[in-house]
DNA sequence: CTGTATCCTTGGCGATACTG
DNA sequence: CAGTATCGCCAAGGATACAG
């Protein structure tokens, strides 16, 4: 999403700060991943379960882009075998009302359409 | 966004409905139409400016999506030269919430950025 | 003023196989 | 278990020109 601003297109001058948190959240799969690191800490094959039809190169390129913006935190466990654990930081719990806001008209939505 | 669920790939079974919020704000300049609609209606080329970048395909493109999926309201007033007046349905004004929120930690996000 | 019509580029995502 | 490596698709957007 947002390819908006891509070549010399100068930015809007005074626009709600919307997107900074769309580009963090936006992404396919991403709000399901933080969904579930809200509830807990999980690893990999855990979120790679919970999250039916994610491709492992899809969940780590989010889980990247996640721990870059500093939303996530990713530990390795040095256990045999190894596992690494994931979870939201103070910044990622932060985001936790605004992906409550979506799902809440997320759902009215849901119940519209149906 | 959203380009999951593409082919027949099965939908995750028991999901966060947040995608149904997402296909609906999730676009690029989207969160952006809404936001300015919530605060009054507006014309087409009011929001041309207001928006400033943005193409008249996208706005376009983005309004008849946003109509079509009972957000947007747009009515024509026949005079002349002739205008079209946009405006949020009641169910629009719902992802006020959503949208407020995701201001909120946007303006977090931006501030941490800089 | 309010859009349409075209053409083109890009990067997000899917699928699959392979590695430490 | 926890990823990386490739390859390729394709719809969302950008740029620009034109139309009612």
């Amino acid at each position: 999403m947002l390819k908006q601003r891509k070549n010399n297109v100068e930015p809007p001058p005074e626009e709600c700060p919307i997107n900074e948190c769309l580009s963090v959240i936006g992404g396919a799969w991403t709000p399901n991943i933080i969904w579930y690191l809200s509830a807990q800490p999980r690893r990999f094959s855990e979120l790679r379960n919970d999250i039916h039809g994610i491709s492992p190169k899809v969940l780590t390129d989010r889980l990247k882009k996640l721990e870059s913006d500093g939303v996530v935190h990713r530990e390795v466990m040095s256990t045999s075998p190894p596992s690494v654990e994931y979870s939201l930081t103070e910044l990622g719990k932060e985001l936790k009302p605004a992906i409550d806001a979506i799902v809440d008209v997320g759902k009215r939505l849901k119940d519209i359409k149906e």
